[in-house]
Formats: C-alpha cells, sequence, structure tokens
DNA sequence: CATTTAAGTTAAAAGATTTTCACACAGAGG
DNA sequence: CCTCTGTGTGAAAATCTTTTAACTTAAATG
C-alpha cells in the first residue's frame, strides 16, 4: 500500500463476542489500521466522545442499549461511517426495515475478506473527500480493472457483471497474484470463519468466473495448482 | 535462508501421538524454527493465550477437545495461521462438511517434506505483510529457478509443470544438492512416514522429472547413485 | 562370461481431483 | 404469490496422477 504514509486510521469495535470482536480486530490491524474494541455500545460510544474515530463497527444484538440505538446516538453527532453486524435470521428482516444511518451492515457469520474490503473501500472514500484527491487507482492485473468501490470488474471497457461471491473471491486471488492459494484459505476468508460450505463450493464460484472471463475475452485466467487450489495468472497474447 | 536474521518464528503443535509430534517437532527445529509440542489442543490453547504464536499444527483426533474445537477457538482470538491433521478415511468426510478457520490441511500420513514446504511458505506471507518486502527469493539451481510460493518450476523462462510429488521431490533434492539422497529417504520424507508403496514408486516419479526436465533444455539432471539413491548434478555446458 | 542384482521403461490399472451440469433452495423484488 | 438471480450440492464425466507389474537394460561379481 502506498498511501499508509499518513496517520493510520482509527476504528472503532463493539460487540459482545470476545471471539469476533478479537477476529475483526486482528484482521483490520494487519492492514494497517489502528484498532480499538469495546464490549458493548455504550463503552463504544462514550471513547467516542471523548476522541471521535474514522469508522465504528457495530453488533446489533447487546448487552445495554441495542446497537440501533448506539447508531442512532452516534448518527446524531457524527456522520462517521457505520458498519452494523447482525445474526442472520433473527434480526435480519427486522434490520433490513430500518435504517438508521449505519452505512452499511454484515450478517453472521461474515467474509473477513470482505468487512475489510468493505471497511478499506469506506475510509478510501472519506479520505478523497477531505484533501481534492480524485480517483482511486483501480486494481490492474493485464487486461483486467477492477474498482473496488463500485464493486465492478472490467475488461477491455466491457462490464463482467461479476456476483457478490466471484467478486470478492477473484479481488483475493489478485491480491495474492505472487502465489496459489489453497481452497481451504479461499473457505476462510471469502465464505467466513464457521461456515459449513463444501469445499466444493469454490469450484463452483471459480468456474463461473472463469466462465465470464472467457466469455469477456480476457486474457486472464484461473489457473489449477492440481490437488492444492488455485493461482492467478494471464495469456500472453 | 538469509531473512533469518529476524526472532525465530515460534510453533506450537498439538498431536497426541508421540512419535508424530516428535517427527514433525525435529522437522521444523531442522529448519531453524521454535517449536513447542503439546498432548493435547487444551494444552495449546491455553499456551496461547499466555503467549500467541506464529503458526498453529493441529491434529483433529484427540482427547479432550476435538482438533475442531481448539481450531474453531483458537480462530475467533486471531487470525494465527492453522493448519489441521486429519486421518484418512475416518474423518475426512466429517471434515469436508465442517472448515471453522484451518488455513490448509492434510491427511495422515502426510509428507513431512511438503509440511514443512507449507509452514515455511505460510510463515514467509505473514512475514512479508508486515514490512514492506515485495519479493521472495526464489530457490535456483543451474537454470532452475522454483518459487515455493506459487509452486512452479521455471527453466529459462518455461514453466516445467510439474505435478506435486514431482515437486516436492525436485526441492528435495535441490536442497540437498550436496549429497546423495537414497531411496528409502526419500520415501519417508516425500510419501510419508508410514507408506506402503513399492520402492519403484521413486524410480518412475524421477523417471517423469527427468523427463520434463530434458524436454524443457535444462542442463540439471538427477544422477543415480548406484545400489543407493540420487543426487542433484548439472552439465557444464 | 554367466549370473545376479539393481535400475530404467512402459503401458495399463487404479486412484484422486477437477469440471461440468442440472437442480434445489433461499432471498429480493415485484 | 411468482419469478429471477445467486449459490451450494450431488453425481457423472473428464482429467490428471500415481502405482503396479512385467520386461528390458545396465552394472557388479566371481
Amino acid at each position: 500500500m502506498s498511501n499508509m504514509s499518513t496517520l493510520p486510521k482509527l476504528i472503532y469495535i463493539a460487540d459482545d463476542e470476545k471471539n469476533i470482536r478479537h477476529l475483526i480486530k486482528s484482521f483490520l490491524e494487519k492492514e494497517g489500521y489502528q484498532v480499538i474494541a469495546f464490549e458493548n455500545g455504550d463503552k463504544l460510544f462514550e471513547a467516542f466522545e471523548a476522541k471521535p474515530c474514522d469508522l465504528v463497527i457495530l453488533d446489533i444484538m447487546m448487552p445495554g442499549n441495542s446497537g440501533l440505538v448506539v447508531c442512532a446516538k452516534l448518527r446524531a453527532i457524527s456522520i462517521v461511517p457505520i458498519i452494523m453486524l447482525t445474526a442472520r435470521d433473527t434480526e435480519e428482516d427486522y434490520i433490513s426495515g430500518i435504517s438508521l444511518g449505519s452505512d452499511d451492515y454484515f450478517t453472521k457469520p461474515f467474509s473477513p475478506v470482505q468487512l475489510t474490503m468493505r471497511v478499506k473501500a469506506m475510509l478510501r472514500r472519506v479520505d478523497m473527500s477531505e484533501p481534492e484527491k480524485n480517483g482511486v487507482s483501480p486494481l490492474i492485473y493485464a487486461d483486467i480493472s477492477i474498482c473496488q468501490d463500485k464493486l465492478t470488474a472490467h475488461c477491455h471497457e466491457k462490464e463482467l457483471g461479476l456476483t457478490n461471491t466471484e467478486f470478492t473471491l477473484f479481488v483475493y486471488l489478485l491480491e495474492n497474484r505472487d502465489r496459489a492459494v489453497s481452497r481451504e484459505e479461499l473457505l476462510n476468508k471469502i465464505w467466513g470463519y464457521d461456515n459449513a460450505v463444501e469445499t466444493r463450493a469454490t469450484d463452483a464460484t471459480v468456474k463461473r468466473l472463469r466462465q465470464k472471463l472467457t466469455q469477456a475475452g480476457s486474457e486472464v485466467l484461473i489457473e489449477t495448482v492440481w490437488g492444492y487450489g488455485f493461482r492467478i495468472g494471464a495469456n500472453q497474447p
């Protein structure tokens, strides 16, 4: 990363599950952010009043004030980007109806890579609006260019029309272009930490991805590393 | 190794079979890592809470909490790389359905050399992401260069297209370029510790390897040590 | 030399893994 | 509700790898 020269961004997390808290914290710290975790939303709010941060991640289901309440309170005093976490099924419907200012939300179990991508994109965006930086440098590989803000992938001006999973997987492979990635790893990073999907789910997604790449006439290919996983590569046209 | 100047990496292993524990331990220690072995996962987890390590190797079938549970617990508090070991057949199906965060897994009996390679690759990767080291120095011998991250071998820009076994065998010979390696040794290190394959398996693999080397026009050759095994060498062109 | 033992070659069999395809299922949006 | 889309699964088909077994060739030995 080249623009990490400025101050590291500060991120607050609130989740009553110690495990999740740590998981998110370590993932984001690896990206170079400064992360402080709280065991409930009220403590986070207190801290925020004392010292505002650049982004907030809030679990909804927590002792004390619900994440929703904290979100509203935060939103009342700040436009800090907020990401909400919800347990699948339990609150999902409830949430989708309400939108009191969170900028995004994830259902558990979420994909660490996707969460990280989203955080990066959000921070990039606020970073951009303050100075007058114009564009984000897209992720480029051979004839493929990816806009992580728009979540689009282009090949020669043509949109690939990737779905969510495909996009995340593709970006992950691209970011690890210098090595082979195992199926296991993909499962954990893309699908999430306690998923219960078969390993072949990766194959299915890769297959669809390959198809779209081929259709678009890209020279990029997802090579198979037999008995292991995949690796990004390109034809020499 | 040139970048071993930093602190030695710390690796935790949990396996109830004393033999396996020691086998892995000695292999990894020979690579310069600091290794601590535990007889079950719970002890490992305790130790990890007290002092985190850089990589974890977990057997699944163990007294006390299953390796799976420990893996999930670890994953919840850390993104430390985890490698799981499973007995073939016994739990494989069971496993394939579950994937709670291990970064990789091996089925017993596994190849010590491959396990070591994988460990090295993983640690190299995390090592790389912290500072801004760019490339990994490839393993080079004569006109052959090997990228252990991509699992590829090149000769004059040309990919050799080695299979898994071929690759592992080749790397092993290359790393022991200064001596002859017996068939027995290869069988143990590459094929695994309690395999039941015929000795001829090595010959078949070496034959294919030689063929691919010749086809690629490499000057590297695998010499035969009569009545013993093989040794790497090269033509003086 | 003849003999014995080891190594190299093959091709076929056996084994694994990946790819493909069709279908089921769930959520999103009319 | 119904339809559409995105996704995961199962099973067959296609591939790719590895092992085995039979046979040939080469090296040592007396």
